[in-house]
DNA sequence: CTATATATGTGATAATATAACATTGCAAGA
DNA sequence: TCTTGCAATGTTATATTATCACATATATAG
């Protein structure tokens, strides 16, 4: 299922994969910046250089590295700068946060309405974001046998990523 | 799948079911000495409390709760020695963490050597623990098609408990 | 232009988790 | 039986992650 939007797109998720990521970057930005108008939200400065800074890699950020991001670019540097930030972008779907590793990630579906998975590559960090909905499906049976009503789900698989899979540490 | 170790046991699994939780309770903590011992492993006083700690209740704990409790039965009261014991715990597969409220659970179905889902009730915080295999299938094809090698996963529901659909707050 | 809501900044602190090292006690082999 | 070594526990200190409470600023509707 490639990007209908990203042309050069051939595989289903681009964080694994060699890409344009200037691209990539620039696109979730501007998708950002018509959802936010779509939905009459205000993608503020800090907001912004937020989702920015999470862009800038397919890896996941703790709060406190956006906030030192943050920092350096003259916002605010307590906490709550961050944390409100990234919050924010959660709720939009336009940034997820990786409980795993207690860490936040841009959005690379951005719009899709979507809940996530996410594999988790432990020896470069990158972290690929896939669609949950066949897995919640397959919890959905479990749910059903013990009258469990599924409201949200955190789907997260830790392994190799392609690139790692030589000669990465066991 | 009812238990087979468990003739009471009608449910998938009895965390949001009325049943007679001292025996639930004293038949894991039994099965628990019983992996130690074919394992060749020691269920030491500190593991052994903390897994009774654990089994009281279908919630989960956190850290420092567990910590606390182990004190008042006049062990060390400094985090390690909870975080040492969870550890150990989770690595047998006798308890599980929820990583969605860093706290931990006593396992339900230990010696069933399983990677686990759990529904995790967001009004009473009762969590039950499922088979995490059909989800974890679902997933693999998203892996397989990015070349990713899953190793571990979590996954986690947060929703509603059939006792908690009546009444809860939205 | 002003009232209101929204967003940001700041200081303090809470909650969760780990590092490093000392001490104890069990257990296998001399 | 010793003793030697390893596994487990205890303790101090500190790192990391997250939230509360309140002050200030900025945007937007009326």
């Amino acid at each position: 299922m490639p990007h209908d939007h990203c042309p050069s797109c051939a595989s289903p998720d681009l964080a694994f994969a060699r890409h344009d990521h200037d691209h990539c970057a620039a696109d979730g930005l501007a998708r950002a910046e018509a959802l936010m108008t779509a939905r009459g939200l205000r993608l503020t400065p800090v907001r912004r250089r937020t989702l920015e800074i999470l862009l800038e890699s397919h890896r996941a950020l703790g709060a406190y590295d956006v906030l030192a991001r943050l920092a350096e670019g003259g916002f605010g540097n307590q906490p709550p700068v961050a944390y409100r930030a990234l919050e924010f972008l959660e709720d939009q779907g336009l940034a997820h946060r990786i409980r795993r590793l207690n860490a936040f990630i841009g959005c690379t579906h951005m719009g899709e309405d979507h809940a996530a998975a996410f594999l988790i590559c432990r020896s470069c960090s990158a972290v690929s974001e896939a669609a949950s909905a066949p897995a919640i499906a397959a919890l959905s049976a479990a749910a059903k046998m013990r009258g469990f009503a599924i409201e949200a789900s955190t789907i997260e698989a830790l392994g190799l990523c392609p690139n790692c899979q030589t000669g990465a540490p066991e």
